[in-house]
DNA sequence: CTCCTTATTATACGATTGTATAATTAAGCA
DNA sequence: TGCTTAATTATACAATCGTATAATAAGGAG
């Protein structure tokens, strides 16, 4: 007769919401759409399976909310970096183009994470929204970064020019990400900025190196 | 009193086995991971559920031919583009290029399919060595077109163009197919080819246009 | 201190999953 | 033709899924 029911604490919205947000993505990352279960989501976060439907209307709406927060995220970290980087486009490019190349954005659980999005972006509105949104986003990006170096300034060929340059990008992350031993210790990121730089026809100097134990998850 | 059983007709164990493999990449292609459970894929492959373990001793083992035969077909397709072509080496690696970018290989729902296996690739140890050897054998296989062409016998270097035309041909392949709105007719392919052309500083042929409506589904 | 709101736990429910096994029947062989 | 075998269907089962609802208690208001 004696219940044991388990002690809690009340949490505000925000933190629940975003508890839960993280936990549905570390368990995506790790084990896939499969592994992404309501109680496991909840476990993870900390309470029980029940609650999840008090934030969330349905765990399509949360798998929404992971995506968007996943695609904000990565947009945040590659604009961090030009800037932080000098004021010479040169180096602003190569400082954006080697963050895309090294942890934590290069990164397994990185890739298989967008990969596991995949089929739900084709189907929700919504998320495919996002999901051209932050693929545009960032190839205006590095357009924007391109038509500043000397000589490149017309948008009709740095249209194609951002195409070309983010394919390399996106190449290289995919096949660093899943293949990581295939490659030695920073040779994406140098395969990646020397063919950006005969694409563009431009020289682009090295970036300074990763910070050595900066992130820690 | 009077039972209705389901009329059959006895199959090759060969015929059995490609049906159902088709009919489960059939319906990961189009509905990913959850839509391809086993009594999907044996409506889908003309037969019952419980055959499947009849040929296959789980649904992992399915799965895994399964991904066997779809790197198979992948790596078929690009071998037989560089065959059909001319024997000038510049030709050749237009074409390979070429066939890479354009259907059925370039297709959202074959990167979909790609994307889906990408969990199942990193636990399961054969699926992950099928995976590496079709990675390294395509990649083998442009570097082999590299050091063909004039001025670029040397290994060391072609290697690593080889890994910057990859990634160039996977980022395309990837955008492309998941944003096939995003691109005008033939974009793709030609801002793949004139960026290859950039990394190897090597004037590239146009590949002869794809043939109109050679496949239909 | 007491009450009240509601965040949270606990439990239940129907559907679906992969798998296992028994019942049938198609088809080759004597 | 009749027999035999195993390919195939049909059914059952435990586990797990997402969802719904009732019971409980945390924590601020008065």
């Amino acid at each position: 007769m004696a219940e044991d029911r388990r002690p809690y604490r009340r949490e505000s919205q925000e933190q629940r919401r975003e508890a839960l947000i993280a936990a549905a993505l570390e368990l995506l990352a790790e084990g896939g759409p499969q592994a992404a279960t309501v109680r496991a989501i909840a476990d993870r976060a900390g309470i029980t399976a029940g609650l999840i439907r008090h934030y969330f209307q349905s765990k399509d709406d949360l798998t929404r909310a992971a995506y968007a927060a996943l695609m904000d995220r990565m947009t945040s970290e590659s604009l961090a970096a030009t800037e932080s980087a000098s004021d010479d486009p040169a180096a602003r490019l190569a400082a954006f183009v080697a963050v895309s190349l090294r942890p934590p954005v290069m990164d397994g659980e990185r890739v298989r994470l967008w990969a596991g999005f995949l089929h739900h972006v084709r189907r929700d509105p919504m998320m495919r929204e996002v999901h051209e949104a932050t693929y545009l986003g960032y190839r205006d990006r590095l357009q924007a970064l391109i038509q500043a170096l000397p000589g490149k300034a017309d948008p009709a060929t740095a249209r194609a020019l951002s195409i070309a340059c983010n394919a390399v990008i996106d190449g290289l992350w995919l096949e660093g990400g899943t293949l990581p031993d295939s490659f030695a210790a920073g040779e994406v990121e140098r395969i990646g900025l020397s063919a950006i730089s005969a694409i563009l026809k431009t020289p682009l100097p090295l970036p300074p190196p990763a910070p050595n134990s900066a992130e820690v998850p």
